[in-house]
DNA sequence: ATGAAAGCGCTAACAA
DNA sequence: TTGTTAGCGCTTTCAT
């Protein structure tokens, strides 16, 4: 900036008011500048700029498990939007479900001076962010609660959409329902399958403990639980699926039988007209869920000082797949060949 | 940092080191320079420092038409581990297919000095980019070429893969080929048309223009040109999908009219194996994808000052979808219920 | 091993 | 309308 003062013969102040758009200066001198910051390819270091105005960052950070997910980066489109109306930028990271990388990355970045931050949380411990929070960097949680701290938090209604489901299940008559889930702890999980206890007992149903299977991470994974249980001594009529993954899993194996078994599964899936079976999905708006969220966020940054709240997304129950599948045996995808 | 250091009875230079864990301080300051960082909350901030260094910023950014999009969130994701191993950060930014919001987005993520860039361009003009690289914002453009400007790119086979597609259809026998696309402006979707006529010419078939149709955008839109083209007087037998988007329409609409047609598309699909129909897919390594642009990017970041380079990653025949569909009727997926 | 001084690039506040 | 001075929070340099 210097240099182009220098070389437009002007005091360094100028240039600063010229590339700012302010509208004290001369006409001939904004021309100088202008011409002069071209030629010496002069760019505005905003570091230093933010730095002397003890500004802002214009940027928010997201930390979730996953980009890839497709319900993680569809929240992170909307948070984006929210953002750009804010003017401002969004970092993300993924923590990769470690605890550890989480902590690093939601250290870094406000160590980076981010305006606030949106965290999915990893199961682990989250006391640590208290510290940045009153420290000036604002967070909100999404999806899971943080541990051992209050703070800003927007849920889905786990337990209601899950009695919901629930409740499809029971008036269609099943009486034996099997859960499939992943990570009994994790706090979506475990509310999910409070809102099916609640569902069965409301209907004065008995839960058969054996019949609730938590071991299963991946769709395979979930695919072989449903296989187990189907080949079991008292198989279930019903399946209720944690998430999308599970149902995906559960719903390829009951294809696979042509087995006459309803299910029921927490999140929508979005080639869910694809399904070979009809199949009840718990859905919710991933736009709502990442707006409010966001919108809670920039209100903080704005310096919004009330008690931490948490905000709840309602459900709603959708029917997906195809009707009546094909007496023809299902072809398993193929791999690469070339 | 002052207030750490009056705290402390040391001088401030003697915190920056504790802070930076530089080995040559005593134990007993690191002790009370650390008791008094704690208890003033203090954090180091990270402009001021990376100001005073002229350092980089340790952040990449990546601007996509839309993160929602499967295709680049995966992309995302493989870009943030490259940059992870780098010590840096991405910052991602949507376009939305906005040639003026891809520049604003651009420039202003040059301005926040990001040590580099990388840009699926949406179709406009990228001279500007010419300025900010020159002056010291590396940038690898991913998927389609910049326009107008000489710049380090990745790209996929498009032609060979487009080609050895067509290819497999002419080897079925089919010789009325119908090609979905849209935009046909579009770099990619230009590429693969040439690489269809290409395939089609070297086995002495003629191009009837009639059945190629660049008008659809949406999955719908597909649909509808498919239909348009079956009911025409002279159907084809077989179709060439520009992207997933446009074969997930393609099958819909056969699906629905159970016509016995062939499908090659390019671009893999997630839930292919959910596809009620086999359909030969064009697929590439998306993970590969990211990955090299990445590394070129830091590459650029590290210094490497060779004329720009051209990557091209290359594509394989995938079949993916069930065989044999029921003769029940496909039923729409509902809509939400409550 | 520690500290004092200078300065990174910019702008707020005041002076001219 | 323009320029001068001072300082954002940190680190580099050099002296102690």
């Amino acid at each position: 900036m210097r240099d182009v003062a220098q070389a437009a013969g002007v005091s360094v102040m100028t240039v600063s008011r010229v590339i700012n758009n302010e509208p004290t200066v001369h006409p001939d001198y904004i021309d100088r500048v202008l011409k002069a910051a071209v030629q010496l390819g002069f760019r505005r270091n905003n570091l230093a700029r933010d730095l002397r105005a003890g500004r802002e960052t214009a940027t928010i950070g997201l930390v979730t498990e996953d980009l890839r997910n497709p319900f993680y980066s569809q929240l992170a489109r909307e948070i984006e939007q929210v953002a750009r109306s804010h003017d401002t930028l969004l970092i993300t990271g993924s923590s990769e479900e470690d605890p550890a990388r989480e902590q690093e990355l939601i250290v870094e970045l406000c160590h980076r001076r981010v305006d606030g931050l949106i965290v999915v949380p990893t199961a682990s411990n989250h006391v640590f962010c208290r510290t940045e929070i009153d420290l000036g960097t604002p967070m909100v949680f999404l999806d899971r609660k943080p541990e051992g701290i209050e703070a800003d938090t927007v849920l889905i209604d786990n337990v209601g959409g899950a009695a919901a489901g629930t409740e499809r299940l029971i008036a269609r008559g099943h009486r034996r329902i099997a859960v499939i889930g992943y990570e009994q702890d994790l706090y979506t999980i475990a509310e999910r399958t409070r809102g099916f206890r609640a569902a069965m007992e409301a209907a004065g149903l008995e839960v058969d403990e054996s019949l609730l299977r938590f071991g299963a991470f991946t769709t395979e994974q979930a695919a072989a639980e449903a296989a187990a249980l189907l080949d079991g001594p008292n198989p279930p009529t019903g399946f209720f699926c944690c998430n999308n993954r599970m149902t995906v899993g559960v719903v390829e194996e009951l294809d696979r039988r042509r087995a006459e078994v309803d299910i029921v599964g927490f999140d929508d899936i979005d080639f869910g007209k694809f399904l070979p079976m009809p199949v009840t999905l718990i859905g919710y708006s991933v736009e709502q869920f990442g707006r409010r969220a966001a919108e809670m966020l920039f209100r903080r940054i704005r310096g919004y000082r009330g008690r931490p709240q948490t905000s709840i997304i309602r459900t709603n129950l959708i029917t997906r797949g195809r009707r009546a599948s094909s007496p023809a045996p299902a072809v398993r995808a193929g791999a690469g060949e070339g």
